[in-house]
DNA sequence: TCCTTCAGTTAAGTTATATTTAACTGATCA
DNA sequence: TGATCAGTTAAATATAACTTAACTGAAGGA
């Protein structure tokens, strides 16, 4: 599609000319000499039939034609130098950048991150922590964790672990609440970063699973997972832990699930990669390995009784 | 900024292998051989030190490499071709392009239009209206006319007239509502256009100003303020109505302002253009020539009492 | 005033890059 | 089996890009 551009050197002058509104720094940028600068220059001038840049004494300014030229030109470039990068990193095998939402990565990342780095010496793991949605072109990422329901088109994508929910608590508070019924006495914990999702899984729908009508609103909330539960580990309450986020504290003896029945939320991280990155050593190497850190954990589910969101709405 | 870019000759070959996923169709579109192309890709494969293509039997297809390149690729040279469209477009000075709301090119541009290309037979005007803001750079604009209240920044700016509302209907309405206690037994009708300023300037306001308390609520709305006047000018009621959008029916006697009252909404129509494009022949004609028909209808304003909308939310 | 410096230009010659022509490979398909 | 298609290769050539070195014209300090 895109027709007549003219010589491409002669634009990436002027885009260098333009950015430092200097010829001279220009040419010191593209490691050219001012002489073949201002060649090139006076041959794109020549291609557009108009001058470019207006010659003062001791400066350049840009004509009404090199302000209409200028920012595009440089947005090009950047575009241009970016995807470049990009197919430039897919080359390198030594560096695995991952993207995870911040209770995530506190919670499930973290503790385990010693051990990947110990299987997988050859590999430089670095993390970007935040939620928004990365483009894997643009960015310099290569792995993204990401809470959701559908995959994404024109992505890499497979699914973790089904994510549930359950009343967790440290053993010592778990003493004082026996029963499903006591717990509507006990200190409760509100996670809202699982708010959004659909069939709610919170307090009330729990209780509801239970066969109890209760839809408490005060205790402390919090907007993110990790927060909710660093206050239920510091023994502050009772919260509706997420299985991703809490199996580690559960299989370590820190916090407890004492109630048998968890909420299915129909929702689940996925693994998501650029689309035919999924074989890049070390990115199949990091997939592998979490697939095997979540079969170690997979036995928390055992003895759970597991009812999906959806169900407990319809009741 | 944009360091270390491979050969832009080589990148442009293969953004048009990659759009096509054919070295023929994309020696094609770049008239030279289909050994050039290849010759290019390779050398391109050289500088990244991978393939960016598989060659398969009777195709190819891209690699990881060439899938992360190929996006970003064909963005910014998609972007450089618009860009240099743009640099080409400030050459012509044989079409103007204005853009302008609904209401607007309604009620002013098109009563006006003829006016103009008598005047200036060499220019070839074309419009599009739309609301959405518009890059100077992006889309073939080369003038806008805007409603607001501050000049943007980095772009030539100039306000209109000042921009007043008050009471006009046909004549025959007229005849049956000598006073402005009578207009609130008269239908009214509401133009929701300038809804959003921020000191109202609604029929409340203006019986306000008149001294009378009155929030009349009931009454055709339209949320186009061109539709608003259709109706006023069919019979339908009375409209408050806009200086720059009344300004020719009021001349030409299709409706009469009885009450010299108007309240100054504060707001005013902004001729718009890239920095340096006001210089531009066409662009000044155009510019010049909005300016003598504003001059025309000045009289307009002659005997009417203007009160800022800020002074009558203030009473 | 004059001389120096700065920023950009010009011309001639050189080097590097891009392109063509023409012969070649290897797979598909009638 | 042979025609055709899609892409490759090699050698020759044309073109574009760059350098060196000399030049212009204005600003600014001694």
């Amino acid at each position: 599609m895109p027709d007549r551009l003219p010589p491409l050197t002669a634009l990436r002058a002027f885009d260098a000319a333009a950015r430092h509104m200097s010829f001279a720094k220009a040419a010191d940028e593209l490691h050219v000499t001012p002489a073949a600068l201002s060649f090139q220059i006076k041959s794109l001038e020549a291609h557009l039939g108009a001058p470019l840049f207006r010659r003062l004494n001791r400066a350049v300014e840009l004509t009404e034609a090199g302000h209409a030229l200028a920012p595009g030109a440089s947005d090009g470039f950047q575009t241009l130098a970016s995807a470049w990068r990009a197919a430039e990193r897919t080359q390198d095998n030594q560096t695995l950048t991952v993207t995870a939402g911040p209770a995530f990565t506190a919670k499930w990342l973290a503790p385990r991150l010693y051990e990947f780095a110990q299987t997988h010496p050859e590999i430089e793991l670095r993390f970007s922590a935040s939620l928004k949605l990365m483009d894997f072109g643009r960015d310099a990422i290569d792995v993204a964790i990401r809470f959701g329901r559908s995959a994404d088109e024109g992505l890499f994508s497979i699914p973790l672990a089904e994510e549930w929910v359950c009343p967790v608590m440290t053993p010592a508070m778990a003493a004082s609440y026996p029963t499903p019924e006591s717990l509507m006495d006990a200190p409760l914990i509100f996670d809202d970063s699982i708010s959004f999702i659909k069939p709610k899984a919170d307090w009330e729908t729990w209780f509801k699973a239970m066969g109890l009508t209760f839809a408490p609103t005060y205790g402390p909330r919090f907007s993110q997972a990790d927060h909710a539960l660093d206050a239920a580990l510091a023994g502050v309450g009772v919260v509706l832990g997420r299985r991703a986020l809490v199996v580690k504290d559960l299989d370590d003896g820190r916090l407890v699930a004492p109630f048998p029945t968890a909420i299915n939320t129909g929702v689940r991280f996925r693994f998501l990669c650029a689309q035919g990155a999924e074989d890049r050593p070390q990115i199949a190497a990091f997939r592998a390995w979490m697939m095997r850190e979540i079969d170690k954990t997979a036995h928390i589910t055992d003895g759970l009784t597991l009812i999906p969101s959806r169900e407990i709405a319809a009741r």
